[in-house]
DNA sequence: TTATAAAAAGACCTGTTTATCCTTTTATAA
DNA sequence: TTATAAAAGGATAAACAGGTCTTTTTATAA
């Protein structure tokens, strides 16, 4: 469904919300780490974000990431439009370029519910959700931590 | 959500099957043609579902591809499967390896549920039900043909 | 004010998907 | 029985996603 890009980009995201709740700024390392990613290929997703102000950055010593305002919320559907465009919620799930409720392919209407369940996901849950059902301990970030 | 060698597998399947209802065998150029896919690359979809025996072959003049048995349907979920995995249906929309109902993910709640939709939808439709679409002129097959 | 720690930037590498082209095999119509 | 039309097979290329490495910039603690 979405790219390893996009993926990276949400865990790393959900990272430095919990990490802020806590007053700190994980730099590239720790986040890398703790999503279980590449370190370097963490380090290229997190300048896109950066660039494109979803999260802020400090360079030097004792610098990192975090968010700027910490009242906003993030939602899915954003970062995803940013990491990888939004086709994903308007793609033709039989491969047809021209697919609408007027002019169907033969999966039309089936998909659509599907896909557009799919951007109700996206457009209400948010980095700053996700990383409270972490909090909550209803749910874990990445493979190592069990919450048992 | 699915690879663009998988959504012209479907396509030429379902242009086979509506051939074959009127007693014809198209090939290689004129699947093609109405799937609206590359010639050489549908030749090689086209191989690897033959050698999958999804449908059969006839080399030499006056051949092409077909259905063998008219009788039986064939599911989009066995399409996708061979032409892809399933991995689209089992993969956690966080991109956790290990993410399950009682180990989950922020998003896998709902994810799952989406996903099981899709399963739904991929185990129910087969190729012969969108060819039927097709032919009551309910849907379409390719950007060309408008159903007006 | 300098050594150090960190992000930013850019070049480069790797693997997979998508796609093309050429040769070989095979069936059949003439 | 041969020319021809078609699929099968194999090698290669192009585009993109995923990933690495090195250098540059910048902030700060010592």
């Amino acid at each position: 469904m979405l790219t390893k890009s996009t993926e990276y980009a949400i865990r790393a995201l959900v990272y430095i919300q919990l990490r802020n709740n806590l007053n700190q700024r994980p730099g590239v390392f720790e986040v890398a780490n703790e999503i279980e990613a590449p370190a370097a290929f963490t380090a290229k997703i997190l300048q896109t974000l950066t660039k494109h102000e979803l999260i802020g950055s400090m360079k030097g010593r004792g610098g990192g990431f975090f968010f700027t305002d910490q009242k906003k919320t993030l939602s899915l559907y954003k970062v995803i439009s940013i990491m990888e465009g939004n086709s994903v919620f308007t793609r033709c799930g039989f491969g047809l370029s021209q697919c609408s409720d007027s002019n169907p392919c033969p999966l039309h209407h089936r998909y659509a519910a599907i896909r557009d369940g799919y951007l109700q996901i996206a457009q209400t849950e948010t980095i700053q959700s996700l990383a409270a059902k972490i909090e909550r301990g209803e749910a874990v970030l990445n493979t190592l931590s069990k919450n048992t």
